[in-house]
DNA sequence: AAAACACCCTGCCTGC
DNA sequence: TGCAGGCAGGGTGTTT
């Protein structure tokens, strides 16, 4: 499940292989990608074949890839959804399941965009400012203020869980690593935003130590996530409630627990993580 | 207006 | 053993 660490290693990855490399021609399954998608492989095409790569880049989970083609420069869009991998392989390697795009390089090797469960996303644009997935984004968690994130938590009457996954308030973060934000800063997933707000600067704190670390990591592979490679992640060790329903809470030792909000599996800790307004951070 | 919810999809796991 | 059903959840569109 490729949350931001996820995505920016994936971009780090693809940054080494990819940049200055010329696209040929592309290949596509065929398939459609997710509902609402806008993903046209006419567009795709056009915008790609003959393309050079000049750049490859991250917003919230979104990997940007710009183009300079004959036409002008283009941005190329993908989003990983739940099961998206993008994988640089050389010419001629097996093609696996549910690949739905490769765009084929002059240097031999083909980027190849496999995604068994479809939620992912493939559009280009000739700006980020037309791409649509883009536009009603808020903050990056790595570099919004505490005075930002008071803000938008003060005008949130919505479970604090809630709050941290929408992508409007704040941009990049999923149900792993928001379940960890919240067992770090100590506060209790269906607090309402708006009575955190005295909380802001030590939950922008954990996320950004949390997010560093698994980035460090090169993210977290519960399943089959890996980079550009086709390395895993070792995130996966640190986790501290995360996946871990009825195992021994990593600060106190009572058992973890799991309830769902909004259809979504919330994994913590309901003595370290206490409804009520009690002030209290937590460190590890 | 904001929050909640249904939907898309496949693979894995559980239970009968 | 085999198969049905539940579950996983990101983002979008719809409903409340």
């Amino acid at each position: 499940m490729p949350e931001l660490p996820e995505v920016e290693t994936v971009v780090r990855s693809l940054r080494t292989l990819l940049v200055g490399k010329k696209v040929t021609d592309l290949w596509f399954s065929g398939k459609r990608l997710r509902t609402g998608s806008s993903f046209d492989p006419v567009l795709v095409r056009a915008a790609c074949a003959g393309a050079a790569i000049v750049a490859v880049r991250r917003r919230a989970k979104y990997v940007l890839v710009d183009l300079k083609g004959m036409q002008g420069a283009a941005v190329l869009l993908v989003h990983l959804g739940m099961s998206g991998r993008l994988r640089v392989v050389e010419k001629g390697a097996e093609l696996e399941p549910h690949t739905h795009v490769v765009w084929r390089l002059r240097t031999g090797h083909e980027l190849r965009f496999v995604d068994p469960r479809r939620f992912g996303d493939v559009a280009v644009a000739a700006s980020d400012q037309e791409l649509r997935g883009l536009l009603q984004l808020g903050p990056e968690p790595l570099e919004i203020e505490t005075a930002d994130l008071a803000a938008s938590l003060r005008g949130s009457r919505a479970p604090l869980k809630s709050f941290l996954l929408d992508q409007a308030k704040i941009a990049g973060l999923g149900n792993i690593y928001v379940c960890e934000i919240l067992w770090r800063t100590g506060l209790h997933p269906a607090r309402e935003a708006r009575s955190c707000v005295a909380h802001a600067a030590a939950l922008r704190e954990a996320t950004v130590d949390i997010l560093h670390r698994a980035i460090e990591n090169r993210g977290t592979t519960l399943r089959d996530y890996v980079d550009a490679e086709g390395t895993r992640g070792a995130n996966q060790f640190q986790l501290a409630v995360y996946g871990r329903e009825g195992e021994a809470c990593r600060r106190c030792a009572k058992l973890v627990k799991r309830m769902v909000q909004a259809g979504r599996s919330t994994f913590f800790c309901s003595s370290c993580q206490r409804r009520t307004a009690a002030g209290r951070v937590n460190r590890v």
